[in-house]
DNA sequence: ATGCGAACTGTTATAAGGTATCAATAATCA
DNA sequence: TGATTATTGATACCTTATAACAGTTCGCAT
């Protein structure tokens, strides 16, 4: 289990992190990292937060990249279709993945009060939910997991 | 842990019970059950299948009981709010809750083929997910857990 | 190098999902 | 009964997402 996104770190490092990790991935699986797919996954390591489609079509838009929301959501649907972005389906919204490429299935925890995500991962198909399934009968492809509450800062302050 | 489902069942009573059953809980809290509010519940037990809110909007609009999107979505809140009917997050649908009032973090296996959707109960918070947010010092208020996949008819007919 | 098929982009149009606002009405209770 | 609150009705609007098709670029086999 390892949990990112509550604590400090170093953004400008965790950003070329990321994005070396994707061109990485994208040459090891002949998968093309278009100029446009390629701002999109720097836009959301940039921003570190949920966004919306049409926040992100807004800046490709003032960078001359395509202004059309297939533009944004073909870009998206790459990205989410190799797990280099999740969508949090609970805020209609996007994030940067905190381990691109790798296999997992992913946990989101939403604070409410101050919009931070925290993306954890453990095997939660082998917990509770694989229980529950095995015990359906149901064969598991995707998961969806998230938790909204109160980040610990945002806990501390309201008490 | 008890699943819903994926099973043959007696639609007819579960309908009525599940009807009685919200209204004994609206009683019990002093929530009205209104005419629109009643209906919306009935139109999702009766059709037993996760439906967009414009599907539900589109039999109240049959039945003379409003016409404009706030009409359905408003009763929907009230649902939900109660826990008589839960959204799925993953399809932007409603479904009739299993077991009404009670309270409980729903699971829901949603098949990718046949669309069936199967509500399940499991202390979900206490495993994995919860493991999770303990360490990450989150407080989990509401949860959103949701797996897509083939159902044991589907994944007889796909081998 | 050239031509072919597949993948990607650009563009238009529109579908689907959801909310803000304010006026009118009905229920509740002092 | 009158004040208060919850609910409904109606208009307008915003956000999110996709269909469809033409044009372009890429990668590869000849």
């Amino acid at each position: 289990m390892s949990t990112l996104g509550f604590e400090q770190h170093d953004h400008s490092n965790c950003i070329q992190g990321s994005l070396a990790e994707v061109e990485n991935q994208c040459k090891a699986k002949g998968l093309r990292l278009t100029p446009v797919r390629r701002r999109v996954m720097e836009i959301l390591l940039d921003e570190h937060r949920a966004m919306g489609a049409y926040d992100i079509l807004d800046r490709l838009r003032a960078e001359g990249l395509g202004s059309q929301p297939p533009i944004a959501y073909r870009a998206l649907d790459f990205l989410v279709k190799h797990r280099f972005v999740h969508k949090i389906e609970r805020l209609n919204a996007f994030i940067a993945c905190g381990h691109p490429g790798e296999w997992h299935a992913p946990v989101f925890l939403i604070c409410r009060s101050c919009d931070t995500i925290a993306e954890a991962h453990t095997d939660i198909a082998a917990g509770r939910l694989g229980d529950v399934a095995r015990d359906a009968g149901f064969e598991i492809e995707r998961t969806v997991v998230e938790a909204e509450g109160l980040c610990p800062k945002c806990r501390g302050e309201a008490s």
